[in-house]
DNA sequence: GTCGTCTTTGAAAGCGTTTTCAGAAAACGT
DNA sequence: ACGTTTTCTGAAAACGCTTTCAAAGACGAC
């Protein structure tokens, strides 16, 4: 491999000039700096980044910590983090949790042990205590999570909110017998949301017990199998609000395979607009979840400095996104 | 940050005693060992990665260089790229290269001189003489790319075969009238594709004035706006055969606004089998893509010593994946 | 008791950089 | 012409680790 010992001899000047070209921290001589240039050059040198990292105590790397890369969930985030990233030079070096608890903390200690300068993570398994103690003072940004102690560094998204406006689309659509689909795990995201729901409904007279509910996996089988029994127990819906567009495509299958012409005889909402949505069909009414812009966030507030940083929100609002999959209630006639 | 000194002065060792508990290269005294290990415990020491990496000479890097992390192809290239390095113990460092040249070019750089130990590239934009130079020496694998100086570090997928199995299928459904929409840019894998189809159209009589074809970018917009154009021009037609999932997509919609029943009315068919396609409406039938076998794949290649690798082949074979949006022909009665 | 052989250990060199330090040379002011 | 400042440069230390080398003990054989 070409060191800068070979680019020195070559030059006929000592390595700390080199450096001093390669950095451009202090000023060269210009037939030197030209010769130094040359040599590079020539011997096609490239840097060693290890060893810059190793003396100069940063890596200019970027751990990103996700739940699965073929989520395109995730996918977005990366997306998102790995523009801003580049952006500010940095390189990102991501790993998979799986949503295991072994395996989000063998990827955290993995990213630590390399030394990235700051860390991303999205873990769903790790308990905050947990996490606390393997970040240590590290410089780490915690997305889609809520720990107050380090509130500062959270980015998360107000899933209240995003239920809520979900709910309150289909009742402004003049829908009222609207079944919920959730996830069969007691995650934060799912509890809120759900309370989010409840809350629109409640404002509209309609209590807890009137609800329709089905509760399976956060897969798009698990969304057809609820709905397959919502449908059936309660042949009145109009409506149903998934807990996101997952779920809410295998819901769109359940409601295919029964004929019925949507949006005219049935509605559905999704949370979360991921890549998917608009390639259902119908395509998908649903609630943003802006987790690109998240992902971007998380890179500024690393790498901008504190004082230019204008303080924004840390909870991200979400939006509605209206496309074909929800209509006008018609009283159906059949 | 917290050394191999200062474990050494804690276990009143040496830091060579330290180093060698650490490696476990040459056997150490149970006394001295027991208490280096007790001192790591106590100061929650981790080893330096970079500084190992400079020393060791290899980083347990591995460059993964794809499109786009939102796209869910290349999601799910990542995601059998990382499982499988997982297994050998190396962390996934990983670029986009956004079809475009430069970006391209900076992100196998900035992976060059982060001294990865190996790198696995998607390049779309980057020539080949390009791409040889870059990569020079090191130890590549080049994924969905054929470049027959390093054909023993290419990994293919066989693009003629999956059009010719798409359109067998479709034949073999009894359709005869069936339409082709392309890519409009002239990359390799659209023209082996579309070769493939009009081979198996041959076999069948069906010469390539006979079919009808339509260009647009390869985009579920484009697929849409392709489909359209081929509907209003060639009434008759009982099939599509998109170049891949994301186009056949947007070929759905334009069916579906003519209020098309599928698959009775009509056939379409993609290729890839991505994420999307179990989702789509009709689920989407398909020729399957293999491209998280191929990220594993890379990886053997890479970790595995030749000696122990078979040989396999580099050249991955589609197979079809009936689901349903492809029927047995029948006369429409309009 | 002496010698040779193992085992275990610490000192030191080295990985490829950056940066500090001090000296040499050049430029400047008077 | 001389002292003072400024500019430029190379030697050397440092970053945190691994590995080589040689020395020190321990042990058994004679």
């Amino acid at each position: 491999m070409i060191t800068i010992k070979d680019v020195a001899e070559r030059a006929q000047v000592s390595i700390s000039t080199v450096s001093r070209v390669l950095t451009g921290s202090t000023r060269v001589a210009d037939v030197k700096s030209e010769a130094v240039r040359k040599a590079m050059a020539e011997l096609n040198y490239q840097p060693n980044a290890v060893a810059r990292a190793l003396v100069g105590q940063r890596t200019g790397m970027l751990g990103l910590m996700v739940n699965s890369f073929a989520d395109p969930f995730f996918g977005a985030l990366m997306s998102g983090v790995e523009q801003e990233a580049r952006l500010h030079g940095m390189q990102v070096i991501a790993t998979e949790g799986h949503h295991d608890r072994e395996r989000e903390r063998d990827a955290l200690c993995s990213l630590l042990a390399r030394r990235c300068d700051a860390l991303i993570i999205h873990a769903l398994s790790l308990s905050d205590t947990e996490l606390l103690e393997l970040i240590g003072d590290n410089t780490v940004v915690v997305v889609n999570r809520h720990i107050s102690v380090i509130e500062d560094r959270c980015l998360w998204f107000d899933n209240f909110q995003a239920g809520y406006m979900a709910a309150r689309h289909l009742l402004e659509c003049g829908h009222s017998q609207i079944g919920w689909i959730g996830r069969n795990e007691d995650i934060p995201d799912n509890r809120d949301r759900f309370a989010g729901f409840t809350a629109a409904m409640a404002e509209h007279g309609l209590m807890l017990d009137d609800i329709a509910v089905e509760l399976a996996p956060g897969t798009a089988a698990g969304g057809y199998q609820a709905a397959c029994r919502l449908l059936s127990k309660h042949p009145k819906l109009s409506a149903i609000q998934a807990y996101n567009d997952v779920m809410a495509g295998g819901c769109l299958r359940a409601l295919h395979e029964r004929n019925l012409r949507l949006p005219e005889e049935f509605s559905v909402m999704g949370i979360d607009d991921v890549y998917l949505s608009e390639y259902l069909y119908p395509q998908l009414t649903t609630i943003r979840y802006p987790i690109e812009t998240i992902g971007q966030r998380a890179v500024q507030m690393i790498c901008t400095p504190c004082n230019q940083l204008r303080s924004l929100e840390s909870c991200f609002q979400p939006t509605l996104i209206e496309r074909v999959s929800v209509s006008q209630f018609l009283p159906r006639t059949r």
